[in-house]
DNA sequence: TCTGGGGTCCTAGGACCC
DNA sequence: TCTGGGGTCCTAGGACCC
């Protein structure tokens, strides 16, 4: 990238993508008031999304389905079908990276391009149409489109026209575009913030730019600051592609049908959320060193209790094992709503083949033969790598003399 | 008659070490 | 008879986003 070249960036994001992709697949549905949602006789029967047709009856996302339903009767409520998402997920983000390996998706229905170096300023508008068309054209499927020169504004701006915008936010219309807009409607200002931002007497995102930066990081830290420079167009985070691989945890957790204190029942879905937990990294050849269980009582006061681990784990005993301890220990007795199993501090296993390899195959013979390194080891450097360590080998290696024992011992 | 499930990032306090 | 200051790690919770 060169660094007196203006960037840029379009942010695509999907107009009510699970909703959308119903709809490609069955065409019949098309115009009519539709939405994803849970099972409706459970208490998570939800609304995920919903088309425009729904939205203009007033349907909306978290709704429960028979306030939904009293709002619209004739509302088309499916099951979610998120293979069917993935799929078509995947399809569109071939299509982005067919323009270029810029592309860092954020979620499964939105992400960002950097086409700086695939267009000219002058045919940028043209393509983004042409994305846009073929995207329509080739998975039925609408979506927005941002154009800036960071990333921030791409977002403000994918937002700005919807079903099928697209919208350019350049440096010079922040003024006219931006700063009107309430401060709750920017991206990373939420409820509270913007109620905090409130009692300083900031009301639109022009006040927000325009505020005192000591007194808006007394307010709300690091992020004070951060928002003052958005609020001004000042985004210098680049677009990532890498970023999707670099995932920092992987979770599962289920609402239960009814709240329940039941001991059987409590063990086999945490049995079944470590489960799914193993699988999704197994697909990710990840393994973690931290385990994290949420329990969400009746009066939905949630806690969460993790405990750090001395060494990566990847299968779902030893997932649940530190999942049934933690319960075990927090558990208070009331009735749960929730459960939920996250596994924490997250690696791909080849960044860590080093410390699986070395530590945890260290029962028995490994462990014999480990120890064996080790006193040769000390009489070769003359002093011992582990020696305030040495029954306790989970650890990774801190000083460089202990790598270099690594080293020497792999050979 | 209510409010899912998947994440990320930041803060703050306590333990511990120097 | 009293007790600094900095740094890192761990844990819990909160805010936010899709």
């Amino acid at each position: 990238m060169k660094a007196n070249k203006a960037r840029i960036i379009f942010h695509l994001d999907m107009n009510s993508f699970y909703a959308s992709v119903e709809t490609a697949y069955h065409p019949a549905y098309k115009g009519k008031p539709l939405a994803v949602a849970g099972n409706p006789e459970e208490r998570k029967g939800i609304i995920i999304t919903s088309n425009y047709e729904a939205r203009a009856k007033g349907v909306k996302t978290t709704m429960p389905i028979w306030q939904a339903r009293k709002l619209c009767p004739e509302l088309i409520i499916l099951r979610p079908n998120f293979e069917r998402y993935r799929y078509a997920s995947s399809e569109i983000f071939k299509i982005l990276n067919s323009i270029t390996p810029f592309v860092e998706p954020v979620s499964i229905d939105e992400g960002y391009m950097d086409v700086t170096d695939a267009t000219s300023p002058s045919n940028t508008l043209q393509l983004a149409e042409e994305l846009q068309h073929k995207i329509k054209r080739e998975l039925d499927l609408p979506c927005s489109i941002g154009i800036a020169p960071n990333k921030f504004l791409a977002k403000m701006a994918s937002d700005m026209k919807k079903p099928m915008g697209i919208t350019i936010l350049r440096k010079r219309d922040i003024p006219m575009m931006l700063w009107p807009l309430p401060v709750g409607e920017m991206y990373g200002v939420g409820k509270k913030t913007a109620e905090k931002l409130n009692t300083m007497d900031i009301h639109t995102i022009g006040d927000l730019a325009e505020a005192d930066v000591y007194q808006l990081k007394q307010l709300l830290g690091i992020n004070g600051e951060r928002l003052k420079n958005r609020a001004n167009g000042i985004d210098l985070r680049p677009v990532d592609p890498d970023a999707v691989n670099e995932f920092k945890s992987i979770g599962s957790s289920e609402t239960l049908p009814v709240d329940t204190t039941d001991a059987n029942e409590i063990r086999s879905l945490l049995t079944a959320l470590a489960q799914n937990v193993e699988s999704r990294m197994k697909r990710k050849h990840a393994a973690g060193r931290s385990v994290q269980l949420t329990i969400r009582y009746h009066d939905r006061s949630t806690i969460t209790r993790s405990k750090k681990l001395p060494n990566y784990i990847e299968k779902k005993e030893d997932i649940l094992k530190v999942a049934f301890e933690l319960f075990d220990l927090h558990w208070n007795l009331e009735p749960i709503r929730l459960l939920g199993v996250t596994v924490q501090d997250i690696e791909e296993k080849q960044n860590i083949a080093q410390q699986l390899d070395l530590f945890t195959y260290k029962k028995d013979a490994e462990k014999e033969k480990l120890y064996d390194a080790i006193d040769k080891l000390t009489q070769k450097f003359g002093k011992n790598p582990f020696v305030e360590v040495k029954e306790e080998v989970n650890q990774q290696p801190k000083t460089s003399f202990q790598k270099d024992f690594l080293d020497d011992y792999r050979k």
